[in-house]
DNA sequence: CGACATTTGTTTGGCTAAGAAACTAACTAA
DNA sequence: TTAGTTAGTTTCTTAGCCAAACAAATGTCG
């Protein structure tokens, strides 16, 4: 069944076309390398339907034909494989002391990943528009003499950033009101694709759902582990940003009315019972960001040594953090929770404790099959999800122009 | 964009002709009376498909025509309307006291409302399956009588409701998995309609989205108001319900761990801190359940009395409340959060407390645009969304067959 | 080895349904 | 009466899916 889902619009063969074109190219991706017969037997489609479809996708280089099947009785298949090899979609992150830019092709497979030190706490906007814009030409360039087509390019930033991808406020890097892709995009001098601008757990999320090991999941959640703590949702397939674009801005929901005072004011919010910040405020309170990475080794370090000081503090953080896990669960039910950030190397002390408060607390039977899992995507997720993004459009039919 | 939302299903022309079919049938009920040519116009359809798309659904009496406009240049237009006339939606709703079935024609008219008591905290599922399938059949030989074509049965059940619409769990009326569906379909001997079961959180919030003065709001979360607190949520025009379907259970969402014990075992929970039950723990702690609605009418009579113990118990539940809120929306962004059930009644002195608490929590500028709302819907909003949840599938374009 | 079975992918023709443009219809205004 | 305006239909074209026949390439078995 067909659904647009901004409203009712109305359909015509060109859609028809865009979806199966889509369905097919999802399918080889899945399943590569496999033949057009394959194609038609597992969506449904009619064969020289696929062939059509597949002719058309070859045309644009997304496909490549590779050689034919080994001995088998009937007359042997040519098996289809993703091109990754002319195209490429690039993901920028800007954080507080640095900016990544990666680069992927079709498949997903990295062809880039740079970063280089920032210091977005301290600079503008505008500041941080030129420093990506030149870092980006550099990407641009490298692709181009690869001779690649860039298919888009999106930016993850650690803020609130509404539907229509303006920066509202980013706390930590201190702007406020921000229309970072229009900017961007100026900069570029109309680069001839699009320049988006997203939440970096919302994108973190969308690299979950596409790269991650648990991307068959329809309904999963992103949580953030930094000095604040937010979510991307991912529910039904699709990326699910609320009224404004605001949603997943679950680090101030309130665990504990006696807990210890956050930074936005209030007390006990989950970031500050449960976030970076608030194992930092019993071993280095003095920190800077920049040293964040450095302090949680050095946590890491004496956790490994068994310091029961350490153990301890990090069991308190696991279970808040369980229980703000199990408002998460109750309320949105995905199959997955997963935990990026910091909360990755510190996994070994906090997950134990976080699952039990977390099923304990989960109203469903069996915990209504939510798990809670660590990223396996490293500190690059949301660059890796920006890309992702980009490859997202695609795949829903926004195919580029053909040759 | 076309885009199927439960994965890489092909597309074809008849999901074309549906969607548009659709479109034009969505576009008249939000419009009537208007004419062909303005369908063709707001739409972007060609006139000549608009023409053909409502001989379609003139012939199958979804729409009718009426008179001609009124003296304007030009030829004057015929004005087109919904035919609600030979068409049937039921909704049954089962709680602890009371059996509610409504019918409503296609414009969502109520038909009938009917309601029948019955003891559902102490039948077992199977008895409450013989009563549902005697009300239904009351109601289908009416719209029978009524020359009413029966599109489609939802019963709304307080519980956790599979995606499959088997009832797992069902505390307040002591069930565990029913396969309801399955047996009711069974007791009314192949109804020749679809037999579905859903949470009535989330049906409720279907009500609202269709038919609530925030129809306009693709993203919303509804939140029953008895002695259990549940959510249904909408997100980009549609319920989300998660993985297994368990999605909005925000009741157990511990909001502070020293507050009063939860039927739940757990302290703090919202529902302990900020549900019915929190109120009437202080009024009427032995009062069964078939008496709530009178212990609430009496709450209400002492507060608008004035009476100061009172005041400042639902001025605390208000509070509660309004952080439990501030939870959702932080989380979820939606447009609007509608309190329904008896929070209704005791608006007048919750709401003005529980928006204090929630905006002042709303991490986004200007609360995200998140507002806090009462239902009009009245105590029948999960029935009414029970016959939503059948129009539903009608407006998203499976059309009752060509007579 | 050759006839036959088996499987792949293409070609042909048919059908559905959307769109463009011309046309008919029914009115107002002057 | 004539011109202008808007509504809705008719006619024709086009996109694109499907079914069925067919061509191609291989294995199998007598």
């Amino acid at each position: 069944m067909i659904t647009s889902h901004n409203g009712p619009q109305p359909a015509d063969f060109t859609d028809v076309r865009a979806t199966n074109l889509a369905v097919v190219l999802r399918f080889v991706r899945e399943n590569a390398p496999c033949s057009r017969a394959d194609i038609a037997a597992s969506t449904g489609l009619n064969k020289a339907t696929v062939s059509s479809l597949v002719a058309d996708l070859i045309d644009r280089r997304l496909l490549r034909e590779t050689g034919l099947t080994e001995h088998r009785v009937g007359r042997p298949a040519t098996m289809l494989v993703l091109d990754g090899s002319p195209y490429a979609a690039i993901g920028i992150e800007v954080n507080v002391d640095y900016i990544t830019a990666v680069a992927v092709d079709l498949k997903g497979e990295e062809l880039l990943n740079w970063r280089r030190s920032f210091p977005g706490g301290t600079s503008s906007a505008g500041q941080a528009v030129v420093a990506m814009a030149a870092l980006a030409r550099r990407v641009i360039s490298r692709m181009t003499k690869e001779a690649r087509q860039v298919l888009g390019l999106t930016v993850a930033v650690p803020g609130l950033v509404d539907v229509n991808g303006n920066v509202r406020v980013a706390p930590n890097l201190g702007w406020r009101d921000a229309d970072l892709a229009g900017d961007l995009t100026k900069a570029l001098r109309d680069p001839g694709f699009p320049v988006l601008v997203d939440n970096d757990a919302n994108l973190a999320a969308l690299a979950e759902h596409r790269f991650g090991p648990h991307r068959n999941a329809a309904n999963l959640v992103y949580v953030t582990g930094e000095v604040g703590v937010g979510a991307g949702i991912v529910m039904d397939g699709r990326l699910r940003r609320g009224g404004q674009g605001y949603s997943g801005e679950i680090g101030h929901i309130e665990l504990d009315p006696a807990g210890p005072t956050c930074r936005c004011g209030r007390r006990g919010c989950l970031e500050a019972v449960a976030g970076i910040g608030a194992i930092l405020a019993h071993t280095a309170p003095d920190a800077s960001p920049s040293e964040l990475e450095l302090e949680i080794d050095e946590v890491v370090r004496r956790a490994r040594n068994g310091e029961r000081d350490i153990l301890a503090l990090l069991e308190d953080v696991g279970r808040h953090l369980g229980r703000g896990m199990a408002a998460v669960a109750n309320m949105l039910n995905p199959e997955v929770v997963i935990l990026g950030g910091y909360y990755v190397p510190l996994a070994p002390w906090l997950v134990a404790c976080a699952e039990e408060e977390m099923y304990g607390r989960v109203l469903a039977p069996g915990g209504g099959g939510c798990r809670l899992e660590v990223s396996t995507l490293g500190y690059g997720a949301a660059a890796l999800g920006a890309a992702a993004r980009v490859l997202d459009s695609v795949d829903s039919g926004r195919l580029p122009a053909q040759r």
